[in-house]
DNA sequence: ACAAAAGTGTTGCTGTTACACCCATGG
DNA sequence: CCATGGGTGTAACAGCAACACTTTTGT
C-alpha cells in the first residue's frame, strides 16, 4: 500500500474536564500490543461511510457512557512515522465534559483523569499531541474562545473554584476580590440561591454562567 | 472499495489576502469535467507519504508562485456526498498573504481574488466551505487569534486602510478617531516615517505593526 | 477562640466611547 | 478655494489592578 492514494486516518478523542481546580484528561489503559500496558487517547479508525463527527461520538459514548457533549475539532497529525504499523493519520477533537457524569457511569480501571501536567506514561505519539492540543484548549479557555469557559462549568459552581481552574490554566495567581466583582458585577454569573457546605471556612455561593452575557464575551 | 478503512483525503488551500479593506480569497478555474468553468478552491489529493503540511505547501506555490506564507489548519468536511465521485475527506487550511505579491507572480486569467462575500458560481461543496472557513477567520480576525491581524498586514500599512479592512470584517463601524488613537497610544504600530501619496486628501502616515506589542495581545 | 475559606469597599490607572475641529494634499 | 481624506483633544464612563478587613462556617 506505498505511495497510493489510500489513506488510514484515525479520530482521536482528547476528554478535558475541569476537576477541583485542575485541568484534566480522561485516558485509556492499553490492553493488546504495541504500547500494552501504556495509557493512550481514545481513538477509533475512521472508515469511509462514516464522518469525522459520528467516530468522535462513538469513541465518545465509548469511553464515557454518556450521550452528549461539546465536541471541538482540534488539530492533525499526520508524519509519517507516527505509528509503527504505517502512515495513520490522526485528527484530534476536544470533548469538554463532567468528570463526575463520567464517574457516575463508569467504573472500569482500565480508564482514568489525568492532571494535564502529570501524564502517565503514554503510547505512539500521544503525549505529544495531549501537550499540543492542551496548549490549544488552554488557550481557548484563556480567550473564551468558541465559549470554551462556558463548557467547562455547564452547571453549578463557586467562584473559588471557577477562579482555581482559570489560575491553574492561566499559569498565575489573580486577585480573588478583582476576580469575584467582575464575574458579579458584569453580571457573568448568577447567583442560584444556594450555598457549598465542604469542610471548613465559610461556605461558598453556587453560581450558574449566565450564558446570554458569556456568550461571545471575551474574559 | 466502500466499507474499507481507506479514505481518500484531500487538502483545501484558502488564500485569503486583505485588499482595499475588503477581506479576499484566492480561488481557481476549473478546467475539466466535474464543474467545469466552475471556481473551486485549490486542492490536492493526499499521499501516504507526504504530510499534510507538504501538500498545503505544494498548493500554495502552485497556486501563488510564492514559497512562504502563514498557514493555520481550520476545519474539515467528511460528508459522504461531498464529491460526486465517492467519499472525500477534506482538510481545510487557510493561508494569509499578501495580494500584490500575487499579482506579480501570477498573470493567468484561470485565477483570480474574489471578495468573500461576493463569491462567483463555485463547485462541489466548496461555496460552503469557504462560507465557514471565512467565519473562522474573521473571528481570528476581530480576536487576534494566532495573531491572524499581523498575518493580514506583513508590511506597511495607513491606519484608515487597516481600520477599512477591521470594519469589513467586523461588518460596523469604528470611531475614525478612537481606532487610530487605539493604534499609536498602545504603540502597536510604529511610524515607519514614510507617508502614502495616492489621490487627493492629506496623505496617510504608514505605518508597521510592532509586533513584541500585538503578538498574544487582545484587540 | 481560632483556623479556614468566602465575601466586600476604595482608589488610582488604563482603555473605551462619544463627541467636533483642524491640517495636508489634488484639482 | 474647495473637496477629499488624514490627524488631533477632551470629558465621561467602564473595567482592571492593587491594596486590608470582615463574615461565616467547622473544630
Amino acid at each position: 500500500m506505498e505511495n497510493s492514494y489510500y489513506n488510514i486516518v484515525e479520530t482521536l478523542l482528547l476528554i478535558y474536564a475541569a476537576d477541583e481546580g485542575k485541568l484534566k484528561i480522561y485516558l485509556k489503559k492499553k490492553q493488546e500490543e504495541p504500547y500494552k500496558g501504556y495509557w493512550t487517547l481514545p481513538s477509533a479508525p475512521l472508515d469511509n461511510v462514516t464522518t469525522l463527527e459520528e467516530n468522535v461520538n462513538i469513541i465518545y459514548k465509548n469511553m464515557t457512557g454518556l450521550e452528549e457533549s461539546t465536541v471541538f475539532e482540534s488539530k492533525s497529525f499526520s508524519n509519517l512515522d507516527r505509528d509503527p504499523s504505517g502512515r495513520i493519520i490522526g485528527m484530534s477533537f476536544i470533548a469538554v465534559t463532567d468528570k463526575g457524569l463520567t464517574d457516575m457511569k463508569q467504573s472500569t480501571s482500565d480508564k482514568e483523569w489525568f492532571e494535564v501536567d502529570e501524564l502517565p506514561k503514554l503510547g505512539f505519539d500521544h503525549a505529544s499531541i495531549i501537550n499540543t492540543v492542551t496548549e490549544d484548549v488552554k488557550k481557548k479557555i484563556i480567550s473564551n474562545y468558541d465559549d470554551m469557559l462556558l463548557a467547562f462549568f455547564p452547571s453549578d459552581f463557586t467562584l473559588p473554584e471557577l477562579q482555581n481552574f482559570y489560575e491553574n490554566v492561566l499559569g498565575k495567581p489573580i486577585d480573588r476580590r478583582n476576580f469575584h466583582k467582575k464575574f458579579v458585577n458584569q453580571e457573568l454569573v448568577i447567583d442560584t440561591g444556594f450555598k457549598t457546605s465542604k469542610g471548613s471556612g465559610r461556605p461558598g455561593t453556587l453560581y450558574r454562567f449566565n450564558e446570554d452575557k458569556m456568550k461571545g464575551k471575551r474574559i
